[in-house]
DNA sequence: TGTACATCAGTGAACGCGCGTTCACTGATGTAC
DNA sequence: TGTACATCAGTGAACGCGCGTTCACTGATGTAC
């Protein structure tokens, strides 16, 4: 077909997909700034000099990966907003999209939350701004919502912003518990399940006091 | 006096504490597995083998920087649970203790901030633990106040969670601030305090939803 | 279809550099008498 | 107080090593005719 990416270009992309994998695997278990050129493309399978063919350094390769791991990270919050139904049952809906996003985007979670408050400036910016992207979507949705239709647009904000600093902790958690222990992972689940109870009960009083 | 150090020893303490300085003030911009000896020697003006009359390896110095910023974190939150009075007072006074705490504990805070999903695990492991420590001390203080008289211990620690999460999220948000924009601060800190009222809210009206 | 030339992803060798660590040393501090 | 010896924090030189980056190259793929 003519369309087709040539034979070159579609192993040129192949090559860069192994240097983006690599990267991304070295990265479950040391810092962006750690890294080494040798190093991934050792994993890689290729020469030093390869790498050069695809990055002009390791930073632009961390560039790829931060955006590609943020929008895995975005696709998993639009489908949490997406819910509708009862309060209890978003809840539950929620916290299933969130073990399922770590369980399955392992790599790419361990790393936002490694670079969010890592070494490289640009990064740690780019993943902030992120997030206070998602911040705003949430608001807006939560604003759609007939229970938060007279909220102000600040507080919206405000509430949003903690239940994206509540999903961001929660995700962390699972991480950080070990992959392979279904329990562990329950007790977390549960617990952030009675958090996020906690905080709709304190939605449906607010502002009254 | 016969029970001062001998001038030998103080001397030490004082190189050992200019590494332990220096190393932390180069952690607020790098990680700590990207750190050299050469680099913390330098900076505290001392040859590269001088290092190893205090220290083994970086991991070492590096575990103690952990604990003296973990002690002056549980001195902030041992400050914040001993409040006592009326919940918007305690509240504000919770604010007040964070934002002071950021200020004048900058270096300690990033270096946590950035460490606790960082790339070595007995130092990630570390700042969890205590953080998990911290989450039971603040269940217990909760545990003692009327308002909670009759909560499960789960219960208790879900909340306590609830909190301690928040107020690294806070730091954590205040440390990403400019430095020197009290416009900033007050935007953070006005957000902060509003989520705090919302969790309250919820808290009064847990579990009956 | 076949041929002659152009492109360019990936190679392997080479470079200079800063690293962590060791070593024998120096000279100020400590101690025994 | 003075003297002779011991201790040991800090030095400066040296080592071998892996790093990032460059370079001329090779050979498969693409293109023009």
């Amino acid at each position: 077909m003519s369309h087709t990416l040539g034979v070159r270009q579609a192993q040129k992309e192949q090559s860069r997909r192994a240097l983006l994998d690599a990267g991304l695997r070295l990265l479950e278990h040391q810092n962006l700034s750690g890294l080494g050129v040798r190093e991934v493309t050792r994993a890689a399978g290729m020469s030093p000099a390869g790498f050069y063919r695809h990055f002009r350094d390791l930073d632009e390769l961390g560039v790829v990966l931060v955006t590609e791991s943020l929008q895995s990270l975005h696709a998993m919050i639009r489908s949490v907003l997406a819910g509708e139904g009862e309060a209890e049952d978003l809840i539950d809906r929620t916290i299933a999209v969130i073990t399922r996003h770590v369980r399955e985007n392992r790599a790419h979670l361990r790393f936002l939350a490694r670079e969010r408050h890592g070494g490289v400036r640009s990064v740690r910016e780019a993943i902030t701004a992120e997030l206070d992207a998602f911040t705003s979507e949430t608001a807006a949705a939560l604003g759609t919502q007939p229970q938060s239709a007279d909220w102000s647009g600040q507080d919206l904000r405000m509430l949003a912003g903690l239940y994206v600093e509540h999903l961001v902790a929660t995700a962390a958690a699972l991480l950080e518990a070990p992959p392979d222990s279904p329990a562990a992972e329950r007790r977390i689940a549960s617990v952030a399940r009675d958090q996020l109870r906690l905080i709709s009960l304190g939605r449906r009083h607010w502002p009254t006091g």
